[in-house]
RNA sequence: GGCCCCGUAGCUCAGGGGAUAGAGCGACCGCCUCCUAAGCGGUAGGUCACAGGUUCGAAUCCUGUCGGGGCCGCCA
């Protein structure tokens, strides 16, 4: 049930039946009119821009459109005042059994409620993490993983098909750098001295890739060059990261559909094809780019390079995509990959990159754009950089120094809900500060808790009713008479409530997750408010002295925390029953 | 030099065509014999970086400027 979709349907056939009448022209078009939450309280339940949309392709005064918008609005059973203000604002009071019923609503669909179907089943794929397999994931990943994963989440409970994708950069020469490093800790499981050259990865985490190397081929890769076991390692090490990835990401709670190695489009043709697709469209020429301005690299000479002609898909110059030695560039296979994507019929191509990567957006549109024929939208979520803290004091890491903080050691530290939630509570393109002490304090500045403790006092509630031997199932609840449930704190907590399904709606078509978190501190203070006024009017406790008295409030409090529990699952965070 | 992101209260940030721009922290003043005060209420605090433009209406869209960050051929 949402709420402001049915006003605004009942705003749209008062409209209408105005164009039936004649007082309004024919031919008017509708889709700018909003029906929103005011922006003060004071201003009513809801309200409408339909007057001042229409005034001027109408041809009329705003305050005369709203005037005969209220008349027939006033008319349905649901709207207990309408009134004209400001510039041309309708606003809309609504009456009290409306709120009632919402509150029937939410309990009757339980985690359901705010289900939406905007996404009409359409294919989504959502593709995030891609950590190069060569070592565990760290804190840098961890952003990038909370986002994308509840974005997913976000996208499939607003209807759409969600695939949730990791791309393995296993084919390039960070890859051998691996290889070449696990097989000095295979020599050090054989008791040999290991020579961790500069440029190879020093990690402790490679030991046991070393002693399963040794396991698997004793010493038969021992004194081999290295075109004799370099493929060979390699692939063995790569599976080993990749287990240790997953196991990291399941410590956060997230979970992949589906695995793509880059690897996998090498000799099967596959880059191949979509470099050809491109060419056959005369996007891809042989040229020698243009020398990039301010200061150049110094060893910078003007070379033949096979070219991607990504200006004419809105890049700003055309990008390689092979080497002057004739080898594809880092950008083919991932040209081959989302064409690959593209192929097996997504409507909607998502990626969470990190914020250093944003140079790659528009090549990386221009491509998908390309090949797709324009058909599906790429959108790519920047995820810009967590600050550590702990103590109010910034927390170096470095690798060299040993304070290489990975993900998993964030996940021991804080905890998997904890540091989901903490990941949302900032927009994707905007820094976020994560202090490892401020993030378990238990006060209203960690909003994990703020929100947390909301839904603990609401079990708090139910606990009492059940101690007292009230039925308090959700089942029970909603057939409780709720007309007691009228004052204003009450009614805000409701008409909170209400806004949940559009949030969805809204968070969703931006592929914005975390006005989800934004949403819940707001749901949780309208709560922590209402329990606080229990001081002062006893009438207002959700515990009264009677079932009867107790029903209808405490219907009111488990609908908030079916509510809140909805929005935790979105984030991947569980709810906690009581603080502790 | 080019491109991308950011600039909103002392601090950290929401809001991204609509009314008198919000929240938390910090400051100040209040609220527990009472369901969890781990909380709540109130006060003070703003030329929404700046300048133009579009619009009935701009913090929001466009252009430019300034400031902070990121990226910038054969790295992934």
């Amino acid at each position: 049930m949402n709420l402001f979709a049915e006003i605004r349907a009942l705003v749209i056939s008062a409209l209408d039946d105005m164009v039936a009448k004649g007082e309004l022209p024919q031919g008017l078009d509708f889709t700018a009119v909003a029906v929103e939450p005011p922006r003060d309280a004071a201003h009513g339940d809801m309200a409408t821009n339909a007057a001042m949309v229409l005034a001027k392709p109408a041809g009329q005064q705003p305050r005369q459109i709203a005037e005969g918008l209220a008349g027939r609005l006033m008319a349905d059973p649901r709207v207990a005042g309408a009134d004209v203000a400001g510039p041309g604002f309708l606003n809309l009071r609504l009456d009290a059994a409306v709120w009632h019923s919402l509150t029937r609503a939410v309990l009757l669909a339980g985690k359901e409620y705010g289900r939406a179907s905007i996404g009409q089943k359409q294919k989504v794929n959502v593709e995030f993490v891609s950590a190069n397999p060569t070592g565990p994931m760290h804190v840098g990943h961890v952003r990038g993983a909370v986002v994308g994963d509840a974005l997913a989440n976000l996208l499939a409970f607003a209807g759409w098909d969600v695939t949730r994708e990791y791309y393995i950069n296993d084919g390039g020469a960070q890859v051998d750098v691996l290889a070449r490093s696990a097989y000095e800790r295979y020599r050090e499981a054989l008791g040999l001295e290991p020579e961790i050259r500069e440029g190879l990865y020093p990690g402790d985490y490679l030991i046991p890739v070393g002693e399963a190397l040794k396991a698997k081929y004793g010493d038969s890769l021992l004194d081999k060059g290295e075109q004799y076991w370099l493929a060979e390692v390699r692939d063995f090490a790569t599976e080993q990261m990749m287990a240790m990835i997953r196991e990291d990401l399941a410590a956060l709670g997230v979970r992949m559909d589906l695995y793509s190695s880059e690897k996998a489009l090498y000799g099967t043709g596959q880059i191949e094809a979509a470099i050809q697709r491109l060419r056959d469209m005369d996007l891809i020429y042989e040229g020698v780019l243009e020398p990039p301005k301010g200061q150049l690299p110094e060893d910078w000479e003007p070379r033949e390079q096979t070219l991607f002609r990504s200006t004419a898909h809105g890049d700003d110059v055309d990008r390689p995509v092979k080497k002057s030695d004739g080898s594809w560039t880092y950008f083919a296979p991932d040209i081959a990959y989302h064409y690959d994507k593209v192929s097996r019929g997504y409507d909607q191509l998502i990626d969470i990159f990190g914020a250093d990567h944003g140079g790659y957006v528009k090549r990386m549109k221009a491509a998908v754009s390309a090949l797709s024929g324009g058909k599906v939208p790429l959108d790519i979520k920047l995820i810009q950089l967590v600050k550590l803290f702990k103590g109010g004091q910034p927390f170096k890491m470095s690798k060299r120094a040993g304070t290489f903080v990975t993900l998993r050691e964030v996940v021991e530290q804080a905890g998997a809900d904890v540091t989901r939630f903490m990941m949302l509570t900032r927009k994707n393109d905007v820094a976020l500060d994560f202090d490892f002490d401020k993030v378990l304090e238990q006060s209203k500045d960690n909003p994990v808790f703020y929100v947390q403790y909301a839904n603990a006092r609401i079990n708090s509630v139910l606990r009492k009713a059940r101690e007292a031997g009230w039925i308090v199932e959700d089942a029970t609840l909603s057939g409780v008479d709720l007309s007691g449930l009228t004052h204003p704190a009450e009614l805000a907590l409701i008409a909170k409530m209400a806004e949940w399904p559009r949030l969805v709606e809204i968070a969703a078509k931006g592929n914005e997750p975390h006005r989800v978190a934004f949403y819940l501190y707001e749901l949780a203070s309208d709560l922590h408010s209402l329990w606080n006024r229990g001081n002062d009017e006893l009438s207002l406790r959700f515990v009264q002295d009677s079932e009867s008295a107790s029903l209808p409030k405490i219907a009111l409090a488990r609908a908030t925390g079916v509510v809140i529990s909805a929005g935790l699952a979105i984030l991947g965070v569980t709810p906690v029953e009581e603080m502790r």
